[in-house]
RNA sequence: CGGGGCGUAGCGCAGUUGGCAGCGCGCUUGGUUCGGGACCAAGAGGUCGGCAGUUCAAGUCUGCCCGCCCCGACCA
């Protein structure tokens, strides 16, 4: 490709709105293109990128025993309700009327679509497992679009769904999707981590993520270098620091004016916030819930969503919490009603402890549950935090940031049951598709890549998915000689396969050197007069420093040799 | 949806008490340069997000609307 024909100018400024490295650098390279919010056009380069990606994932796919279908981006509405999941994706769900008032939605994931087929189609023991895949676009109307393509209401996705007799085999299928994607994600230079996750609005019972690991990631990872394990921060558990024991004391209430806030009224005290009880109050599908939590403990809300099985779910404002008839900062469980309160294990790690006392400026001391107050569901609804015991070996836990570019699920049978999706097993006995389902975000990878691997001159490609293998840089174009060299080495390395955006540009040595830095391509070859009087052409590789000469002759198998090496 | 911010040339931005719409980059033409974002000269390019209002006069003041970004709840 010429750099003079091609669409998708560098800039050499962006917008202040863009402040992320990846969305930054993706403009500025002129890889996409904003349509609107969460919305975007992928210019030839940026596309290129994002075929590659394509590629790396379909070949892991398939070598994982996957077959690749598509599957309508227009869905009716009807499999929704069929599956129950139109309520779980509430906004989420882009839905549309036909002419007819037929109600439509875009898919925003295809579980429903593929168990409708696989219901159809597969009536046998004989036919599973079974792994279908496509790469497609999804539309999710999110709520807050953010950071370039890292989320993005219109994306490509890499779906995934395994069908099965059996749970052994869904276990099977399901690890070696997991060593697929840890492949994959190899392959284009970024470390992952694999943790286990919080289902969401997919549903099922067992989930693992996969991050993309480094500062920039915009998720937490709980991690323990002992054992391994790891979990995103929404499902990730911990062993707490134990409260104090001690015999129950009597209820004694205590003046505490204006103090409000736990480390207020601890240190107005003299204890520390493990010796309190934290009130905190959410409304969940619009009913106030009264959240318990030990003082030094936070809590962690999908965790407490998955307790209240609520859709919504929001932090209380005072106003709703006086018109319950509680005193907000003075909160007290102990002796209240028609409210529900839910509380974390925590609270019976202790004793004695302080609370509120439902009084202005009052608080109580010497709390005890169940002694002193009931709580209608007990749970670990607690965020884990750095230094706290790894649930398995009891080692401080450490956190990671990271970049979510796979997700992947043990369906189970709650959709095929819905949807009608069974077989016949060798007895004859019809039972219901255990099923998987695995998702890679192609265009989030893409960000994640440079989002992870750029440094402060541009984008750094991976072979694996740069857009081109070489850029060819002329100096000083006007000069017969460089023309016709330049020519004849882009007509080589192209003849040795290679894929060349060649800088033909009227623009001067600078110009071009930043340019090439900022796309990123793995190899830069530079023809200029300098490089002639040696009979020769320069030679470097975007992740190095140094450059080297090499001659004319034999240019583009040399260059050939260099990149499969890198 | 809650909080914060921004909409002026293709891009990035300035525009004071209301009084001729500007700067840098980019673009076009000509010339000089040439190994890390060169220089000179001459040009082209605007519904100041939209609608209404106040005013002799609105980019500027008021109201409503729309769009976009950031922080939260959500996710590949």
């Amino acid at each position: 490709m010429r750099f003079s024909q091609l669409l998708g100018k560098t800039l050499r400024q962006v917008s202040a709105e863009a402040d992320t490295p990846s969305h930054q650098l993706m403009l500025r390279a002129g890889l996409i293109y904003q349509v609107a919010a969460g919305i975007y056009s992928y210019l030839p380069t940026g596309w290129r990128a994002l075929r590659k990606v394509e590629s790396v994932i379909r070949e892991e796919m398939d070598r994982a025993g996957g077959q690749e279908l598509m599957m309508p981006v227009l869905q009716p509405c009807e499999l929704w309700d069929q599956s129950g999941r139109r309520r779980p994706f509430g906004q989420t769900l882009f839905t549309l009327k036909d002419r007819r008032e037929r109600v439509l939605c875009l898919g925003p994931t295809h579980e429903e679509v593929v168990t409708d087929i696989v219901a159809h189609q597969v009536k046998s023991y004989r036919d599973l497992p079974l792994y279908l895949y496509q790469i497609q676009v999804k539309f999710r109307d999110e709520p807050r679009p953010r950071g370039g393509l890292l989320r993005v209401r219109e994306f490509h996705m890499k779906d995934m769904y395994s069908f099965h007799t059996d749970e052994a085999s869904l276990d099977e299928g399901y690890w070696t999707v997991a060593r697929a994607y840890e492949r994959i994600f190899s392959r284009l230079g970024l470390s992952t981590l694999m943790v286990e996750a919080d289902s969401g609005a997919i549903g099922g019972k067992a989930s693992h993520e996969f991050m993309a690991l480094g500062e920039a990631g915009e998720d937490e990872v709980v991690r323990c270098e002992q054992c391994n394990y790891a979990a995103n921060m929404e499902k990730a558990e911990s062993r707490k620091t134990p409260g104090e024991k001690g015999e129950p004391l009597p209820v004694e209430e205590v003046s505490t004016p204006g103090k409000k806030s736990i480390d207020e009224v601890a240190g107005f005290l003299g204890l520390t916030p493990r010796h309190t009880l934290k009130a905190i109050f959410y409304i969940a599908d619009g009913k106030l819930v009264f959240v318990l939590i030990r003082g030094d403990q936070e809590v962690n809300e999908v965790k407490l969503k998955n307790l209240l099985r609520c859709a919504e779910l929001r932090l209380s404002g005072d106003e709703e919490i006086r018109a319950a008839g509680l005193v907000p900062g003075f909160a007290s469980p102990a002796g209240i009603k028609g409210v529900t309160i839910v509380a974390d294990h925590s609270i019976t790690s202790g004793a004695n402890f302080v609370a509120g006392a439902n009084k202005p400026d009052t608080h109580l001391k010497n709390v005890n549950y169940p002694r002193d107050f009931q709580v209608e569901k007990m749970a670990d609804i607690a965020r884990a935090r750095p230094g706290e015991g790894c649930p398995k070996c009891g080692h401080p836990l450490t956190i990671a940031r990271g970049i979510e570019v796979g997700h992947i699920f043990k369906l189970g049978t709650f959709l095929s049951e819905k949807m009608g999706a069974s077989f016949l097993d060798k007895a004859g006995a019809s039972r219901p598709i255990i099923m998987g389902c695995y998702g890679i975000g192609v265009g989030r990878l893409l960000a994640a890549v440079i989002e992870l691997t750029h440094d402060d001159r541009g984008i750094i490609w991976p072979a694996s998915i740069a857009p081109y293998q070489v850029y060819l840089c002329a100096l000083m174009m006007e000069k017969a000689d460089v023309l016709a060299t330049a020519e004849k080495v882009y007509n080589e390395l192209q003849a040795e396969g290679l894929e060349v955006l060649f800088d033909d540009r009227q623009e001067s040595p600078g110009v071009k050197f930043n340019d090439a830095d900022l796309l990123g391509m793995p190899l830069r070859v530079t023809v200029s007069p300098r490089t002639l009087e040696k009979g020769s052409a320069e030679v470097k590789l975007r992740q190095q420093k140094e450059t080297r000469l090499l001659p004319l002759d034999g240019l583009a198998s040399q260059v050939k040799q260099i990149l499969t090496v890198a």
